[in-house]
DNA sequence: ATAACGTGTCTTTTT
DNA sequence: GACACGTTAT
């Protein structure tokens, strides 16, 4: 279980607002008819219900209401299943559910409300059932389950073995050919369609990629290792079978599922799958926030959840908006309404003001980070601390000027999303080796791992790999190897450290200490930045002792990364006031008083990446809204004018000219406060140049040393 | 044959 | 800064 920093244990306004009222009594009438929804009927005589839930329509607070009011009336917190979009939304909705069952039944702050153990993402759930059915499945108990990287390095390693890559056309990298493989078992769509739809440029490679698919899932059988995707594919398989899928289902009364339009088609079949008749199962979602469907998902699965189940669904909307301003919900409505294909939904807010949402053209991205230093900080003179302040973009490196003006101004910040505390290299380098003392069989870790010992490169590693696999004793053969004459130090170091954890593996953690004692050395060798490196090695070691287990802090930290790059690195700034960056997927379900979007130009938002087809462009407009409907108060989208170009000379002027996102067409501009040309100096008060005044600042400055 | 090193090419979003 | 691929050193 991670910290999270972002979610403190006992929010200051739960105590002030615990006035032993009834908690209920403040939902409105389409909030109570979810909440209430099945009432005195037994779960099994429940219908389905769909909640469709605008932006800040008290969507996640109806919910936990919705599950405090089961566990009130009876309901086993036991046989709630909870699924939600992140670890994250997951330990929030505990929080939430706690708080009102504490308030009904006047408990202290201090007491412990009911746990619900049944709580988490589709894929840790997956993970923790597939391990409970192990042997009926003929699935080995010890599995470990591989990350996106490790994935994408099978791939890359049997693409390889196969001779795709010595073809003389180029076959498609690792990474694509991960993605074509994940999105087909998500969708459950045969591979042609997935190429034909999705990567018509390898759609010549067909029969080798099909022929390397089966290859993969040979790979990770021999060496007891499941991906992300196989978590799903598994339990649904699973659940083909009758008796298992009725045995499953037979275990939860209620099963909640949160950021339905994010789910897909896999995970709808587990659903179905699981309630055929979708007694006692809750959806919420909303169709205009959907916005993973490169990663499967599909807004049909939100749109046909009426029919899903053999008993009609019964379906709640919520419209009213909650959180944010009459003008900001506005604005966001007309951008909204521009989609081609959307469910009709009229989000209204009673909350008025006379300031709108602010569209601001700044010259250039250097500008865009210093004026947004100094509106924040003119926030926080308002009164708005720094955690109720966010910026937010579409990609990860978008925020690298602004990280950089907030580090020299000494604005403590926290981003979310882009590249993860795990990704980097010298993370996986350390974990490659408690993963191959696990599992000696997962031949990814292996491989990475051996390498790590200057003299061994792929070849050696891969000899030593088959000796492990036939040997008895894994560590036994590491002392034994004989290595290359130049690696024969280094080797016997590797091998003595490999024993030792082989060994310790009852006393965890000493064996990520030992891990962390040799790779140390390797990492001074290898970098030049190694301190910064080593300072998150030391984090990950210390991070090692809150785990029960190896085994335990391998799958976690595999299900659940942290979330943020800072989240471990600085412990001791987590309890002060903060600002927060996040790319806007990260930002889904979040809100704040005030929210900056940066660089709402074409090419940033939509993502020029991402402008293929009808579908990839609404998602993008979908983007946008779910990025201002974050919004509370103050909303502003900043349109820098010109983008410099990287690697030029210092004094080089190249640079591209950016134009206002198509999705903020001149119809919407009433919507904003007059576009404006603000200037980060002077904070838009820009003065007129006094046009009269020529002056030759050169001559004075001569003049001075000119003897008159 | 194998490891190490150099060069060119991109770089979305995430469980 | 990470990856794929080509070249050089052992």
């Amino acid at each position: 279980m991670q910290p999270d920093p972002a979610a403190p244990e006992a929010p200051a306004l739960a105590v002030t607002d615990d006035t032993g009222k009834d908690p209920f009594a403040k939902l409105n009438e389409e909030q109570r008819a979810a909440v209430e929804h099945g009432g005195e009927l037994l779960p099994a005589q429940q219908d389905p219900l769909l909640i469709v839930a605008g932006a800040g329509s008290g969507k996640t607070s109806t919910l936990a209401h919705r599950v405090a009011k089961l566990i009130l009336d009876g309901a086993d917190p036991q046989r709630i299943l909870l699924l939600t979009f992140s670890r994250r939304a997951a330990a929030d909705m505990g929080r939430r559910v706690g708080q009102v069952i504490r308030k009904v039944m006047q408990l202290p702050p201090s007491a412990s409300p009911p746990e619900l153990p049944w709580s988490g993402t589709f894929h840790a759930i997956g993970a923790r059932l597939l391990r409970d059915y192990a042997v009926q499945i003929g699935l080995e108990k010890d599995f470990t389950i591989q990350d996106r990287g490790d994935s994408e390095d099978l791939m890359g390693l049997l693409r390889h073995e196969m001779g795709l890559t010595a073809t003389d056309k180029r076959f498609p990298l690792k990474a694509t050919c991960l993605a074509i493989y994940s999105r087909a078992v998500n969708t459950r769509e045969d591979l042609h369609t997935v190429l034909h739809t999705q990567f018509p440029w390898c759609l010549e490679w067909e029969a080798q990629l099909a022929e390397l698919f089966s290859g993969y899932a040979d790979a990770k059988e021999q060496q007891h290792v499941l991906d992300y995707d196989d978590l799903l594919l598994f339990w649904a398989d699973m659940l083909s079978d009758a008796e298992l899928a009725r045995h499953m289902g037979e275990r939860f009364d209620h099963v909640l599922v949160d950021e339905y339009q994010d789910t897909n088609r896999l995970q709808a079949e587990i659903l179905q799958r699981m309630k055929p008749d979708g007694a006692g199962v809750t959806a919420v979602g909303d169709d205009a926030q959907s916005i993973y469907s490169f990663r499967g998902a599909t807004v049909r699965n939100i749109l046909e959840f009426p029919s899903l189940f053999s008993r009609p669904a019964r379906i709640v909307t919520l419209e009213r908006n909650y959180r944010s301003t009459q003008p900001i919900l506005a604005a966001s409505n007309a951008v909204i309404a521009e989609a081609p294909e959307r469910h009709h939904k009229n989000l209204w807010s009673d909350r008025p003001s006379s300031q709108k949402p602010q569209l601001v053209l700044i010259p250039d991205e250097v500008e865009q980070a210093r004026w947004i230093a100094n509106r924040v900080l003119a926030h926080r003179e308002q009164g708005l601390t720094l955690k109720s302040q966010a910026v937010l973009f579409r990609t990860a490196t978008h925020s690298a000027a602004l990280e950089l003006e907030l580090a020299r101004r000494n604005i403590p910040f926290l981003k979310f999303g882009g590249l993860k505390f795990l990704e980097s290299t010298h993370i996986k380098d350390l974990l490659s080796l408690l993963r191959l003392a696990h599992n000696p069989n997962g031949r990814m870790a292996g491989f990475r791992a051996l390498q790590l010992i200057p003299g061994i490169g792929p070849a050696t590693a891969r000899k030593v790999l088959d000796l492990m696999a036939a040997a008895a004793d894994p560590a036994d053969t590491l002392l034994n190897f004989a290595p290359p004459a130049n690696a024969a130090l280094e080797w016997q170091a590797f091998a003595d450290t490999y024993a030792l954890m082989r060994r310790a593996s009852a006393q965890w953690p000493s064996d990520i200490n030992a891990a962390r004692d040799w790779y140390l050395p390797q990492l001074e060798r290898k970098y030049d930045d190694a301190s910064a490196r080593s300072t998150d090695i030391e984090q990950l070691a210390a991070l090692a002792g809150g785990y029960a287990s190896r085994e335990k802090f391998l799958t976690e930290l595999t299900l659940d990364p942290p979330e943020s790059s800072g989240d471990y690195s600085t412990p001791p700034y987590r309890d002060e006031d903060y600002l927060t960056l996040s790319t806007i997927h990260s930002a889904k379900g979040q809100e704040w008083r005030s929210v900056h979007v940066l660089n709402v130009v074409d090419g940033c938002i939509p993502s020029d990446l991402a402008t293929g087809s009808e579908a990839d462009i609404a998602e993008e407009r979908r983007l946008l809204y779910v990025a201002m409907t974050r919004a509370k108060e103050y909303l502003h989208l900043v349109v820098p004018q010109r983008f410099y170009v990287t690697q030029q000379t210092p004094q080089g002027d190249r640079h591209v000219n950016a134009i206002r996102s198509r999705f903020i067409t001149p119809r919407m501009l009433p919507h904003f406060e007059d576009s404006l040309w603000l200037s980060a100096e002077t904070n838009g008060a820009r003065t007129p140049m006094p046009e009269s005044v020529r002056m030759l600042v050169r001559q004075r400055a001569k003049s001075a040393w000119q003897k008159s």
